[in-house]
DNA sequence: CTGGGTGCAAACTCTTTGCATTCGG
DNA sequence: CCGAATGCAAAGAGTTTGCACCCAG
């Protein structure tokens, strides 16, 4: 009982979150999907990426101001965001040191997130630091 | 010009916050003023935190299925989360190597959030645990 | 005085839920 | 067949915004 059930719809988020490679918040997801599939619903969307993340099929990334996010990628690794246009991306798992005190608690993962400037912004950042040279000079 | 004023409104929430020493969500601040000073309006509580961010005078905290939490303690440290009741404590801040791929972002910083059991849920699933073994012997 | 700040209420966005219908096993 | 899963629409929850009034500088 209690059997879970294989449907289209399953294998249509699944495929598409994997195959965005990007961190997809739901409503961008179901947006995407929307496009090729506009017979699934948003609640459907909801649903199951609720239960994939329960099943360990995708991961659920939480970064500051922004929606929760989704990664098709399950394997353990860290995330860095642009703090200048948002953009997310994924790096190599760093291995981190257990802090001494831990406030009683008894630890049992963690997570890192980068905080830095995406190679888009950083040329952006470059571009605009000429222009105000030359209206300077 | 655009100078920023100090207000009776602005000193409640930040001591508040402070006095707390917890990490309240923005409506659990709200709820704490509003006690004692139900003039405070919600929208004076979301707005004023979210300038105090910008301000480095609290830090937003994001941590996975939960609105964003406000810390009145910007000191560099780190999180952990109890993954059973949800409360949330400060730790030490530990320092993290950084990763040599970054996918091309110019890292800036990182923050650690540790999951684990809180002290009061170790001693609730101790008790589980012994209900559970006289129930079966 | 001036315009930044506040309170109020309405608007918004994202997510969840109730319910009848569908369809996987 | 049976009930898990879906689609739809409506409800929730949290946050933001428009606007008139107020008050800090």
């Amino acid at each position: 009982m209690t059997a879970k059930r294989r449907t289209p719809q399953k294998g249509i988020i699944l495929d598409t979150l994997c195959r965005m490679g990007s961190h997809p918040t739901a409503g961008e997801l179901y947006e995407e999907i929307h496009r090729s599939h506009p017979s699934i619903s948003r609640s459907t969307v909801y649903r199951v990426l609720g239960q994939m993340e329960e099943d360990g099929l995708v991961m659920r990334v939480c970064l500051m101001g922004s929606d929760d996010r989704f990664d098709g990628n399950v394997r353990q690794h860290n995330h860095i965001r642009c703090r200048r246009c948002g953009a997310v991306a994924d790096i190599p798992w760093v291995e981190v040191a257990s802090p001494c005190e831990t406030a009683g608690y008894l630890i049992t993962g963690y997570t890192v997130e980068y905080t830095g400037i995406c190679p888009a912004c950083q040329a952006e950042e470059e571009q605009d630091r000429r222009a105000q040279k030359a209206v300077v000079s």
